[in-house]
DNA sequence: GTAGTTGCAAAGTGTTTGCAGGCAG
DNA sequence: CTGCCTGCAAACACTTTGCAACTAC
């Protein structure tokens, strides 16, 4: 499985990734797949139709809305929800977490192995833990924040 | 300051909690207050102005909005993202994190006190940790999730 | 060929804004 | 009185949906 940053991902590598997830690789999603995998950053919806539409038009925006859901519960990316605003993709599914810079809506991924969570206590009665995020948000050192 | 649910506050005690935090007590604000300190729930600003308006209308949807934003800025709530479609908000000052449950939407508190995180990498350069947020996000035990 | 995919534009949410009238101090 | 608050409705941004035309296999 691709995991990390790689700028010279080629179309064919995005099909078959496309292909092992039980995804038809048709032209839009191997630019959307393309553009989150190569990039390998944490972008919007709306960032990642202008990013594919850069050269040409080749989506609508319902393209990437429905090509990103359909990523998302075949398990090719995850959705990362920081901002109020808006949802970010990412397209790294290894465990891991994030620093938010709180000015510039960046996103920064924390490697989750040097990190332990201690004094987490039960789950309620029935119940599974899905997944557990950890946002950090950040900000230039002015204005009040606590350290860390 | 108050912190935790008391379904006994009158409407002086929000008045006071207000003036205490250089907020001019109106009755909608008063009203809105009260809302979020006696029920102690994390709410959404939707049900937030339906519990207001329960009996007479008494705020319109401008003035929660405006409300909420002003009572954040002031720091007597926070707000919680962890739903793509709306935010919540958190009469709870204190440091806590967050159990949500992805099926009910349903959201629980996780006092801070017992739990530490552990390797946490160096901030980016001249950066400061505004907050820490932890989610849980949770599910009723069937369809597979990792353990805690 | 046929099921599945795409694009458009329109509808749907939650949230924000502009402005006239109203209320607290 | 005077400035801050409120309410309405219209504007907004992001996301979803319905449906006819199209494309991968």
């Amino acid at each position: 499985m691709l995991k990390h940053a790689n700028p010279n991902l080629s179309r064919e590598d995005m099909a078959l990734l496309l292909r092992e997830h039980g995804i038809t690789p048709t032209h839009q999603r191997i630019e959307i797949a393309h553009t989150l995998f190569s990039r390998c950053e944490h972008l919007s919806a709306d960032q990642i139709m202008a990013s594919v539409n850069l050269r040409h038009s080749e989506t609508s925006k319902a393209t990437v809305y429905n090509t990103l859901k359909l990523f998302l519960e075949k398990g090719l990316i995850r959705e990362v929800i920081v901002d109020p605003s808006k949802v970010f993709y990412d397209p790294n599914t290894a465990p891991h977490h994030h620093f938010f810079n709180v000015e510039s809506g960046e996103l920064t991924d924390i490697e989750a192995d040097a990190m332990q969570i201690s004094g987490l206590p039960e789950l309620p009665q029935g119940m599974v833990a899905d997944s557990v995020d950890i946002i950090v948000r950040i900000r230039p050192s002015h204005s009040g924040g606590l350290h860390a």
